[in-house]
Order: structure tokens, then sequence, then C-alpha cells
DNA sequence: TCTATGCTGTGGTCTGACCACATGAAGGAT
DNA sequence: ATCCTTCATGTGGTCAGACCACAGCATAGA
């Protein structure tokens, strides 16, 4: 179609009409033009709603909704009452937003469990192939975690368990460098953190499951601590793809259950 | 800091005080409840916002921040008027909203232009590894992107080449068919495209530049189609860092300007 | 049968009001 | 002088009501 691409270009072209904006759009273009020019940096307050309202000509409805938007994105962090930590402040923690905008796309069919978990495998290969070159990689807050997972005593529950597998992977992430790829793995891995948790119940045995997955986890920092990025690949995927398998195994059990 | 860790597993237990949430989150909960429990999908109508208020107990103000929300997440699209058009209906198309979120993260200095580099190089690696292994693979819309960024008497402008250019790779990650890297691809692609078009007239010549990057599109393709994932992956290493080398120098030369 | 007109319900916006909250200044007690 | 209490202030959070523009549809008329 060689008319979609040409509408594809027309589309970059602007417009020179009337403001056709709304209202809250202005707002979050001001905003993002700030950010842009430097006069708005992370750590910085924004000015009160009822200011940027007046200032911009809008309502103050329509400047709390572009406010939600930047909320939810985690750009910005709203708190009431007065002083230094009151109103809203440039956070830029993309983490959050991220975990909603996956969340949320699963759950409207928008994105398939099985493409996130894809998208899993391909950037935690990237990562642990980054990790295991040489470099100054500080993995503890990684094995920290691990040992977490492993105190016998502390009689974690699925969930607590699946918190702590998720923070390991984002952390492998983080550990990596890349803050972009450390927040989407953050989503990828919140996104489907509600169906692995509905799923746990129904494993044919939690202990054993949880016991292999500790000790992949091993298995993934030894390979990386020896420089091997090929052995942390494939420990990486061993993990990722056995964990899906029995996800999807579960969901499907799921199924049969709601039919029973 | 096992602190921090446990910390972590606090944070997973539910707060049995009272009802925290604020007004727009519990629109938000409930329509993501509907999403995952089926009564919501895609094509369907949201309530109307009086009605969704009423129902829930808040006021249209808060429905509507919620409502803001899941447009710019790309979940909603809304529409005034009657009919079977108007109104809020579900959508979910994430790459706008993706494109939001890193857009902003991007000028808010959350993300480093660098880090996007990398991760595009990452995935759009994956996506051409999985292009060129056999299967049922459709670049038809690739190539029509390319055939039009080669018209010559179309006398394309900087800005509307660069459009076709992300249509190229964002085009690629769709025929891979993983929903979820393309979307990212395109939110990638997408939050960067304001430092490239701004550094364009600084390059030492546009009509260079392009040439060689069309030259390079072929030749990616050209590794796809002969089923080559290495020569593939070469390819679109090659393309995207020296790509990125030309836009760090010309953001370089910005910032000289602007200092002299 | 076709056309024009107005009704209806939708989102988009603004205004004003009230609340809860955290701070900090003012004032009193020690 | 120091400490504590009290309250004024300004912030976000929320709601109710009003009005607008718009798209469709029913109705009445030609």
């Amino acid at each position: 179609m060689t008319d979609a691409v040409s509408a594809l270009v027309m589309a970059s072209a602007p417009t020179p009409t009337s403001d056709n904006r709304r209202a809250w759009e202005i707002v979050l273009q001001r905003i993002e033009g700030d950010l842009l020019a430097g006069t708005l940096s992370p750590g910085d307050h924004l000015p009160p709603e009822r200011g940027l309202a007046s200032e911009l000509g809008v309502g103050r409805s329509s400047v709390r909704e572009a406010l939600r938007v930047l909320e939810v994105l985690g750009l910005i962090r709203t708190q009431t009452g007065s002083g230094p930590q009151s109103g809203a402040i440039i956070v830029a923690r993309p983490s959050g937003g991220m975990s909603a905008l996956m969340r949320l796309q699963v759950a409207a069919r928008g994105f398939a469990v099985a493409d996130v978990v894809k998208t899993r495998l391909v950037l935690e290969a990237a990562v642990v192939t980054e990790l295991a070159s040489p470099g100054p990689h500080d993995l503890t807050p990684c094995t920290e975690i691990l040992d977490a997972m492993e105190q016998p005593e502390s009689r974690l529950t699925e969930a607590e368990f699946l918190v702590l597998d998720a923070a390991f992977h984002v952390s492998l992430a983080a550990a990596s460098g890349n803050e972009v790829i450390a927040s989407i793995m953050a989503g990828l891995r919140h996104s489907v953190e509600g169906y692995v948790l509905a799923g746990a119940p129904f494993l044919p045995s939690w202990d054993t499951t949880s016991a292999r997955l500790k000790h992949e986890h091993r298995g993934i920092v030894a390979a990386i601590e020896a420089q091997n990025p090929e052995l942390a690949r494939k420990h990486v995927r061993t993990h990722i793809e056995t964990y899906y398998a029995e996800t999807r195994l579960v969901n499907a059990n799921l199924v049969n259950t709601k039919e029973k």
C-alpha cells in the first residue's frame, strides 16, 4: 500500500490551522518543553496546579489530567501538604510507568504473554552477555536477593518469593548499567506477575519449582562471574523457557478448573 | 543491604487498613479488572463517564483522570458526539503509549540517549535474527517503505525521510510478529526523533548520509532474504552505530553553536 | 421518498467549593 | 531563653454543577 506510506509522510506535516489540541495536551507539551529546554530538571518542583492553570489559560481539572498522566508515566511524584516535599516533583522513574503500561496492555490483549516472555528472553540474554564481559559490574545487589530467597527460616510465601524473583531479574538488568533495559525488564516482569502468581498453587510442587529456580539463579550468576557469556545465555534461556512452560501449563489448568 | 531486600518483601504484603486509594485509581482498577475478567474486550465501549462516576461513587473528574491515563497509555480512544463511534472504546494500541513514555523519560533525563540506542541495537539484532530464520515472514511493508524513500521525484525533506526511516525499522519489528518488541522499537525510535531531526541540518551532507542510510537498509533486507542472520546483525549494528555516532557528533556541534 | 430540523447523549472544559494534610510561624508556658 | 501548643497557610484530592461542541437519529415537513 503506497497509500499508507504516503499517508505516513503526510501525517508528519504540521497543521497550521487553529489550536485543535485539547487543554490537557497544552499542559503536557508545556512541561515537556520545559524539560527539553532544561527549565525543569529532576528534583525540581512543578508550579502549583492553580498557578499552572491560570498561567496557561486552562482549567485546573485539565492541569490535573495532565499531571495524572505524568504521574502514571513515572515522571512526577505528588504529595499533599506544605513544605519542601509537597507538590509535584520531577522524579523520572520509568519502571513504574513501564509496568503500568505493559500490565494494562496485557490485560487488554494488546500484548500476548508469549511475546512478553520472548522479549524478556532477548533482553535478559543481552544483559547477561554484557555482564559476562570484562568491565566494572557490581553483582552485589543480585546476590543479596538470592541470599534472601534462600533463607530457610524466612518461610517465604509464593507471592514473596516471586517478588524477589522479579527483583533479581531486574537487578541483573540494572547491574548492566542500561536504565532503559532495566525499566523494560521491570515492566515485562511485572506485567505477567499476576498470571504467574495465580498459577503457583496449581504447580505440581512449589518446593521443587522454587528450589530449581534458586539453583538456576545461582547458575546464571556463576556463569557471569566466570565471564562465560554463552553459558550465561544458555542458563537464562533454560530458566525463562522452563518457567514459562510451567506457567502455560498452569494457565491451561486454570482454564480447565473454570470449566468444571 | 538486607534491609532493602526485606523491605521489598514487606511491600508485597497487603495493607488491610482503610481504602487509601485515590479516586482515579479506583476507576483504573475497575477497568483493569473488567479487562482481566473478560467483561471488557478490544472494540467494546466503556460506560459513559457520568455513569461510571455514579456507579463507582466518585466524581466525574476522577473518572476523567483515569480515562486520560488510559488514553495516553494507548488503551482507549475517545470521541465526542453520539453514535457507535462515540465515547471511549478499548483499542489496545501500545505504540503510542510507549512512545509517550519514552519520549518524556528522555526529556526528563530518566533515559539516556545512549541507552536508548543500545537497546535499539539489542532488539533490532534479535528482530533481524528472527526474520532471517526460516518461517513465514512478510517483508512487503518494509520494502514498500524503502521504495518510497528512494523515489527521487518525491524530494523528501529531512523530517519526512526520518519518519519513513522510523517506520521502516518499526515495520521490521512488526514483521517479526512480536507486538511487544514492535511497540518498544516504535517507542525507542520516536523518543529520540527530536534529537535526530534537530541535528540533521548540521550534518556534513544530508544527501550523502541519506544515500548511505538507504543503501544500508537494502543491505539489511538482502541479508534477511538470504537467510543470513550473522550478516543481518552486522548490517544492523553498523547502521545504528554509525547513525548514532553522527547524531552524537551533531549534538556536540549544537552545544558548540550554543556556546558561541 | 427525500430532506431539513431539532432533540438527545456523548466527551471536553471551566468554575467554585470543600476537605485532608504537612509545614511553619506565632504565641504562650516553663 | 527554650520548649511546646496552636493555628494560619498553601498544597494536592475531590466533588458538584454548569456550559459547550459535536455526531447521530428521530421526527416532521416538502
